[in-house]
DNA sequence: GTATTTGCAAAACCTTTGCTCGGCT
DNA sequence: AGCCGAGCAAAGGTTTTGCAAATAC
């Protein structure tokens, strides 16, 4: 069966091996934001054939491609996501290195707002926050992700 | 004559080599974000005797002792610039690679509140834009800035 | 059939480190 | 004399690459 991922590939024009299938189908069922190695580990998992190069070789290429995005989380090493995994951003938990995503759309508009007053048109952006868990007993706990139309969402 | 760099090393009481001296004085005069290539590029033009892991080392040091910061503005390279340089982020062009800082207090506050909202106190944030010159005649140059009390200026 | 992709190992790249020597207190 | 910093070169970690063999279209 095709994943999700494996369409997008397909409908970029890429040749699928079977290496970028199993790749493919680890990246549709990713739902956090595995380094190259990680990567390597699930894909190995599914189908031994699989050296670490191609893991690289289609990393880079699936990003080329906009499929995936790369990250920096810090730590040295790229981690990715699915692009088509709507628009946010990262907040890292400084004490766990757990990452939850956000979005918010004021922020978007005055990030716009600062380009423009420059005189630049807005290409992309990166942000990341850390924090620290809040120890007032008002937290709202942050693992409340309604599905399918989630605001944060914990993950790693 | 001690350089600012090389004051803030004596407050935060580093032994002062020769070495050391250089480089605080690279950083002193230093605008722009160099990476650790160019800072060992500058320093060794005013005295030969310094190897590019000294400059490894010390801006390691520098930056544990809170007179640096390390950027990541991608091409895998670390670029460092001096701590008191006032709070701001970067706009990256992406023509031409020219990088423009900025501050805006109320994205700030927007970052503290998306933090809050998720249950975290905001430690620190990462922030960069990247951006197109925008071709319109109504752009501003960039260039206005009142040396002193800036609020965005051009480097690289 | 032919151009692409893979695996492997080696190289490249940035950064850190072991060790010995040199310099300052 | 004693310590810490510096230089050099080697090692470290991540990512890329050359080449021959395998594979997709």
């Amino acid at each position: 069966m095709e994943s999700r991922i494996e369409r997008l590939c397909v409908e970029r024009g890429l040749k699928m091996t079977g290496q970028r299938r199993v790749i493919a189908r680890v990246l549709s069922e990713t739902g956090d934001h595995p380094d190259v190695e990680e990567l390597y580990r699930r894909a190995a998992a599914l189908d031994s054939r699989i050296s670490i190069a191609t893991v690289y070789r289609t990393v880079r290429l699936l990003e080329e491609k906009g499929i995936l995005e790369r990250r920096d989380f810090g730590g040295g090493r790229a981690r990715y996501e699915p692009s088509e995994h709507g628009h946010h951003h990262h907040l890292i938990d400084v004490e766990s290195g757990r990452v939850i995503e956000f979005e918010d759309a004021e922020h978007e508009r005055v990030l716009a707002a600062i380009a423009a007053r420059l005189g630049f048109d807005l290409v992309s952006h990166r942000l990341e926050l850390f924090g620290r868990r809040r120890e007032t007993a008002s937290a709202p706990a942050a693992a409340e992700a309604p599905k399918g139309h989630r605001r944060a969402g914990v993950t790693r």
